[in-house]
DNA sequence: GACAACATACCAACCAGTTGGTATGTAAGT
DNA sequence: ACTTACATACCAACTGGTTGGTATGTTGTC
């Protein structure tokens, strides 16, 4: 899953009462990333953060200077956060090119589970909230999507080099519109309240994915496994 | 566009001075949807919708019970509005139910122009925000969504049951994926500030639909023509 | 003993919602 | 035709609670 790191690098063990020194920055970004995610970043207050963090305002703005300033250091923990996640992923492993993609498909579709707040994007939630009021938020959260795009561009490009590819898409092109297509099922997701429906656009996703390279590559055209 | 109706239904001219009693609902609803694509429902107060409609806060309590009320209502008048606009639009003309599709998602993407805060969805991003915190509203959110895809079904259905379909989906999937790639298309043009890339979502989909149907129909399975 | 990491107490601005009132229309009774 | 009665549409000023942020402590650590 892509929430609740929450292990303190410091001491192994502390019962679940104080925070103990030294974890309030790592406590407020966790609480921000719940908070984001269940209601966004402008109904989110900076006493909500701290409630939820268990810690003190004092503490909140030891670390940020202010709540702006934690919007834009919660969208970059989110980039280093799925960064690691994505890196360590099991859909590298394939050898075709166009395998680890479709393997990355469907391990996107696979983190979907559970509730809404607990697999949603917090990027692309604030960008949607955001983008045009708060400028250094927006960019955070473009760099955090654009950079993950970024990471698919190889294998897409590798897989077109190798196969060849039914349209005059480029990689570049075809990393972008998954996460689109993502983020698009999020949506339908949370207004639906039925995670299903980020997965059937997934799914959707993995189909065009096997249309665009069918008759070159070994993959079968049609059916999207389940 | 999708925007600004604005046209007033009485007098036929008053200089822009006065706002002109029985209107101001009518502004306050405009005023709602600039506000929210702009800066999201949580951050859009109440002296923010009085101020553009320009009418005070009591004809704002007059006409709506809450801040949460006037959210449902702006969604209503976003479903009623782009009902209007898609029904009288003239992708509905081809005789071949695929042409209407496509037609469909050649329409959605040249509605794409202007300013990101004037051609992005309000229910989306009202959705996105308050999912799970204002069932009302989302509530809302999801009918306009939803009542809007399935005015697709029929042709989609007309397309499956003429040409055959190259995958096991049904109509309705493929109908709210279309509205997922919109949605994530406009997510990502709000992070990169740049309507090109929903542009580029929207041609990928109509791609999708292409290979989807391809062989059996007469389309061209691969170019996108611009 | 100096500095980082917090905590406590507080503030000014802002927020959704209320109050009490006015202007305008409208339908009935006479 | 004209008043009475009532309803709708709005306005300006106010209120109590909330918000982001600050000023000033206290505590642990090197």
């Amino acid at each position: 899953m892509i929430q609740d790191t929450a292990s303190d690098p410091t001491s192994a063990d502390n019962g679940a009462d104080k925070p103990a020194r030294g974890q309030a920055r790592a406590r407020i970004l966790d609480a921000a990333r719940a908070l984001i995610r269940e209601k966004g970043y402008s109904a989110m207050t900076v006493d909500d953060l701290c409630a939820r963090a268990g810690v003190t305002k004092g503490a909140f703005f030891h670390h940020f200077r202010s709540k702006e300033d934690l919007g834009v250091a919660a969208a970059q923990d989110w980039a280093q956060m799925t960064g690691a996640l994505f890196e360590q992923a099991p859909y590298h492993a394939p050898e075709d090119p166009l395998e680890r993609v479709l393997a990355y498909i469907r391990f996107r579709r696979d983190l979907v589970a559970g509730p809404i707040p607990e697999f949603t994007c917090v990027v692309g939630t604030m960008a949607q909230e955001i983008h045009d009021s708060i400028p250094a938020i927006r960019d955070a959260c473009r760099d955090s999507i654009f950079a993950h795009a970024e990471t698919l561009e190889a294998d897409i490009q590798a897989a077109i080099d190798k196969y060849g590819i039914r349209a005059p898409f480029d990689a570049k092109s075809l990393a972008l519109h998954t996460q689109a297509v993502i983020q698009g099922g999020f949506i339908l997701a949370k207004a639906g309240q039925d995670p299903a429906l980020a997965v059937q656009s997934v799914d959707h996703l993995e189909c065009y994915f096997k249309l665009l390279f069918a008759d070159s590559a070994g993959v079968q055209p049609a059916g999207v496994p389940a």
